[in-house]
DNA sequence: GCTTCACCGTGACCTGTATCACGAAAAAAG
DNA sequence: CTTTTTTCGTGATACAGGTCACGGTGAAGC
C-alpha cells in the first residue's frame, strides 16, 4: 500500500471502541471560544469525552442519534452513501465545529441519513440529547453557536450542489483538492486516487487522466507516491 | 404560450411591489399549530404581511437578508442559479413553513446563496431580524419551529444531492414529478418542457424524450397542452 | 386568411465520463 | 529475493446527455 495512513480502515459496523477521557474548562474555552463560561463549566459536568481512531466511523445512515457531537480536535468527514456502496463527500467538521445534524435531530429524536468517519485521531464531545434542547432557552451563546453551525453546514451543502449541479469533474477535482488543503493545512495529498475517485463519486481512471492534465498545467506534481500541490489557484 | 400560468413572470430586477395586509391570530395559529399562543399574538402585533403575484422573485443570490418570512399561503420555490443562468431547483415551502436560511441568516445578517421565488399568489408574513433572536430563548415553540425547518430544509437538500449524485435525469425527471405532485396536490402538469428542463439543469430535448419513455410505459399521457400524470410510483 | 411565436419531436452529432482490459511499477508480505 | 497486493497509466469502448438543425403544430395577433 502505498499512502493513505488515515482513510483506509473499513469498519464494518457501527465502530465499538471509543475510549472515555476528561476535560478541562480550559481547553473547552480555548477550542470554543465563543461559549459562555457558566456553559462551559456545564459541558464539562455533563459530557462525554470520546476518542476516535483514523478511520473509524461514528455515525451511519439511518442511525438513531443519542447525542449531539463537537469536534474538540482532529477531524471528521461527512459524507453520502448510496445503495450500490457510491460514497460521496461532503464535508469536513473540524476543531471547535459542531456536527449540525446532531444538533437538530437533538429535538425529534429523528435518524440521520448521513455517515461520519473520523479521518485523523480526533476527540469529540458527546451531550445528551436534552441539553442541547435546555440549553437554547438557557444560554444564549449555545443558541447563537448552534444556528451559526448550522448555518455553515448549510453553505457548504449549496456549495456541494453547486459544483455536482454545475461544474464536470476536473473543476470539482480542483475544488476537492483546495479544500483538503485548507482543512489539513499541507501541500501534500496522500489519498490514492482510488480514494479520491470514491469521494467525488467518479472513478479511478478518470482522476488518473485528470491528475495527469493538471500536472501538464503545472497545477500539481505527480510524485508517484503522492501529490504535490503547486498552485491550485492557477486554474479556475 | 400553451401553458404555465404561474412560472413564466420573468422579473429583471428585486420585486419590488408586494402589498401589506393585515393578519389575524386565528388565521395564524391555523397555520402554525405549533406556536404557543402568547407567540402568535406577538407575530400579529409586529410582523408584516406582504402578499406576492405568482412569479414574483422575492429573493435573489448575495441579496442580504433583512427579515424572516414564513409562508401563510401560496408556495415557493427555493432555486440555485449558476453564473451562466442555469437554474436549478431545490425544493418547495409552503403554507406553514419558513425559509430556513431567513431564520438562519437573522443572527448574522448575512447573505445567501438561494433564489426564492413565489410559484402561485402567495401570503408571506415577515419577521425583523431581532424578533427571530429574542423568541429563540422566549419562546420554546419558537425554538423547536426554528431548528425542525432547519432540519426539514437540510433533509430536502440531501435529498437533492442524492439525486444529483446517484441518479440519472431519467430518475430525477419521476421525482421533480413526484413533487410537484405533491406540493400542488394535481396530476396534471402545466409547465412546458423547456420549463422543466430548466428546473432540472437539463434541456428540453432530453426532456422530450424522457417524456416519450415516460409515455411509452404508461406512466405519463402527453396531452399536447399539458402532461397527465397517471401513475409515478410504477417505475422506480 | 396569413404571420408570428412558443412549444414540441426527432435525427445527427459531440463530449464527458464510466467501464473494461491490459500491463507496468511500486509497496508490502512472505 | 520472491510473491502478492495495490496502485497507476492508457487505449478501446459504451452510454448518457448536451447541442445543433430542422420541421411540425397550435394559439395569438394582425
Amino acid at each position: 500500500m502505498q499512502n493513505n495512513s488515515q482513510h483506509d480502515t473499513k469498519v464494518p459496523l457501527p465502530a465499538p471502541t471509543a475510549t472515555f477521557a476528561s476535560m478541562t474548562e480550559q481547553e473547552l474555552a480555548k477550542h470554543f471560544p465563543s461559549l459562555e463560561k457558566a456553559l462551559v463549566a456545564e459541558i464539562v459536568k455533563v459530557a462525554d469525552v470520546k476518542t476516535l481512531a483514523a478511520g473509524e466511523l461514528l455515525m451511519r445512515t439511518g442511525q438513531n442519534i443519542r447525542s449531539a457531537l463537537l469536534v474538540l480536535d482532529g477531524a471528521v468527514k461527512i459524507y453520502r452513501e448510496d445503495d450500490q456502496g457510491g460514497e460521496f463527500f461532503m464535508y469536513y467538521i473540524d476543531s471547535g465545529k459542531a456536527c449540525a445534524i446532531s444538533l437538530v435531530c437533538a429535538l425529534g429524536q429523528e435518524t440521520s441519513g448521513l455517515m461520519a468517519k473520523a479521518v485523523a485521531e480526533s476527540t469529540l464531545i458527546s451531550i445528551p440529547l436534552h441539553y442541547v434542547d435546555e440549553w437554547m432557552g438557557k444560554y444564549k451563546s449555545w443558541a447563537q453557536f448552534a444556528v451559526s453551525s448550522y448555518r455553515e453546514r448549510f453553505d457548504e451543502l449549496l456549495q456541494t450542489i453547486d459544483h455536482i449541479a454545475f461544474r464536470n469533474m476536473d473543476e470539482r477535482l480542483v475544488f476537492y483538492l483546495k479544500r483538503y488543503q485548507q482543512q489539513f493545512k499541507t501541500a501534500r495529498i496522500d489519498l490514492s486516487f482510488t480514494e479520491i475517485a470514491q469521494e467525488l463519486n467518479s472513478s479511478r481512471e478518470v482522476i488518473s487522466r485528470l491528475m495527469r492534465k493538471l500536472a501538464d498545467k503545472g497545477v500539481v506534481k505527480l510524485m508517484g507516491s503522492h501529490v504535490e500541490l503547486v498552485n491550485l489557484d492557477q486554474v479556475f
